[in-house]
DNA sequence: GTGAAAGCGCTAACAC
DNA sequence: GTGTTAGCGCTTTCAC
């Protein structure tokens, strides 16, 4: 900026201000400084205006796996957002892994994140979260959230979701339904068994612990899978938690050769589903909505808005496309 | 650091010397001043830093759309490179914009990304990435080449991937096979268009403009395919050119309640292609090794390695699943 | 082993 | 409208 404002002849000030677009400077100036800019292929060195301003018009993303297709489309809405309002995006996975999640949190705020959009992986300490905040970088939590700590979370309807879908099987004359949601330390898992039993307790009927495996999709083996569905009393129904469990579920059905497929919803959309036949039943979620939701607070709240903390569910939809449809025994006979 | 400097009674080089580990310092003082750091909850100011040395640690990284899972596979793979290895990522889709795409870069390597890895949206301006690399942002093109511009380059096997696909299709008895691919500007687009030609010619069929559609998967009227499947003389196999096309295709198939169903090739593999019925056979690419080596290779450069660029082809790996051994018209007499 | 001083490139505050 | 001064918080250089 020293050589522009020398070239030029006038100060550094100056320089600054036509950079910058701000305060007045004579046309005759500011041609001569524009000139000097783009002969000497200036720019701006953003390293010392941050250092300068104390920010970097960044915030950070971080959430279980950007691979997940959930995920991937929430991530897509936080960057347009963030594109739109002149924010940098910093991202990466914590891949369920708290310690990495720390790490990661801690490096995107002291490199200058001005707030940090988080899936929290379970086990993240309370306390450092808290502390985050308090060192001045605001957090939205989407997905899950931590209770008693200041910050907007975005959720999805966990529970009623869960709750419609199986009610849903039920309706078509399922009476003995299986679940399958990740481990149990996963907050969301919990959130859709609660909403299964749920729905089965409405119904009067009987919630069976044989019937329930919690366990992380990709890790589960096969055993785990066919002991539920080889139990001495089989289930007609399947409630899938996660999209990650529809596809283990669906492509271990197909190679078991199960016919006929039992009934089947599962829980977040996923590509194919409807082209599968019959198409998957789901309960869809929102990723785009709240990714999009999740980035407007968290600007909102980096441009000094202090509201009280939003914490939002976002309903699910119950797209019906056939494999919740299958008559189950009641209605065979 | 200078509260530090003074709780502990040192001066300002001992606390930096304590936080960044270098140099000697007695165990006496390194406890008093690491003592200072906890109790008054010091941490480090990165712009301060970044001004001083140059530089953030911090790549980009630059595709189509990370919510297509080929993207969001190969930033899974960038990330994981990236953190191992002390960096943070900057993450932004183009949506194969050439202006969203240049602003995206231009701020990337103003705000201190040390290089970039980009998938060049058509139509972007090879001078302006020239520049960017001789003002020290270092570049590594995946999935498309910017020819002409110094940087190593990351590409699948297009040609050669979508010929064996084809030629799987002829050697199971087809003879007129569509072609579906991106827009004619997107390089893969064109690349495996090729492949598939060679195909055709390698086998004595006449390629025919008619059975060929080079579109945007999303926007493309579903007359576009309506025209092709229903021409006087229709085809008996597909290859579908991305996975966005092979989803699109399969839907509209399912739509139309097609049957039987036809030939089916898709390049580049996608979730639940091995639960339809029958499973999809692809034109595997591998993502995951792209964004692995893209990241590795960018790194290296970042670190100042001076050696020729590399340019690397990855292969595919043709996945027969059923839907490209369906027989043909001349298996079926 | 430790410290003092200079300066990275910019912007904010206040003259002129 | 334009210029001068100070200083953001750190690292580098060199002296002790």
């Amino acid at each position: 900026m020293g050589d522009v404002a020398a070239a030029a002849g006038v100060s550094l000030k100056t320089v600054s201000r036509v950079v910058n677009g701000v305060g007045y400077v004579s046309a005759e100036t500011l041609a001569s400084v524009q000139a000097a800019i783009d002969q000497l292929g200036f720019r701006r060195n953003e390293f010392a205006r941050q250092l300068r301003q104390g920010t970097a018009a960044t915030i950070g993303l971080v959430l279980e796996d950007v691979a997940d297709p959930f995920y991937s489309v929430l991530t897509r809405a936080v960057e347009d957002v963030a594109l739109e309002q002149g924010y940098l995006l910093l991202s990466a996975s914590s891949a369920e892994d708290p310690s990495r999640s720390r790490r990661i949190v801690e490096s995107f705020s002291s490199r200058g994140a001005d707030g940090i959009i988080l899936a929290p992986a379970r086990g993240t300490d309370p306390e450092f979260l808290r502390g985050e905040i308090a060192a001045g970088c605001s957090m939205v939590f989407v997905d899950r959230p931590v209770p008693g700590i200041p910050a907007d979370t975005v959720l999805a309807e966990n529970v009623g979701g869960a709750r419609e879908g199986t009610a849903h099987l039920i309706a078509h004359g399922h009476h003995r339904i299986a679940f399958f949601g990740d481990q149990e330390s996963v907050y969301t898992a919990t959130e859709r068994r609660t909403g299964y039993c749920e729905a089965l307790e409405e119904a009067g009927l009987e919630s069976d612990e044989a019937m329930m495996v919690l366990a992380a999709p990709r890790e589960a083996p096969a055993e785990l899978i066919d002991d539920v569905l080889e139990a001495a009393d089989p289930p007609t129904a399947i409630v899938a938690g996660n999209n990650r469990w529809s596809v283990r579920l669906l492509r271990h059905l197909k190679e078991r050769g199960q016919r006929p497929l039992p009934g089947f919803v599962g829980f977040d959309d996923f590509e194919l589903g409807d082209v599968l036949d019959p198409g998957i039943t789901v309960v869809a979620q929102d990723p785009a909505t709240m990714g999009r939701l999740a980035a407007e607070l968290l600007l909102r709240r980096v441009a000094g808005d202090e509201a009280p903390h939003e914490h939002i569910r976002l309903p699910t939809r119950l797209i019906v496309r056939g494999s919740g449809e299958l008559p189950g025994p009641f209605a065979e006979r």
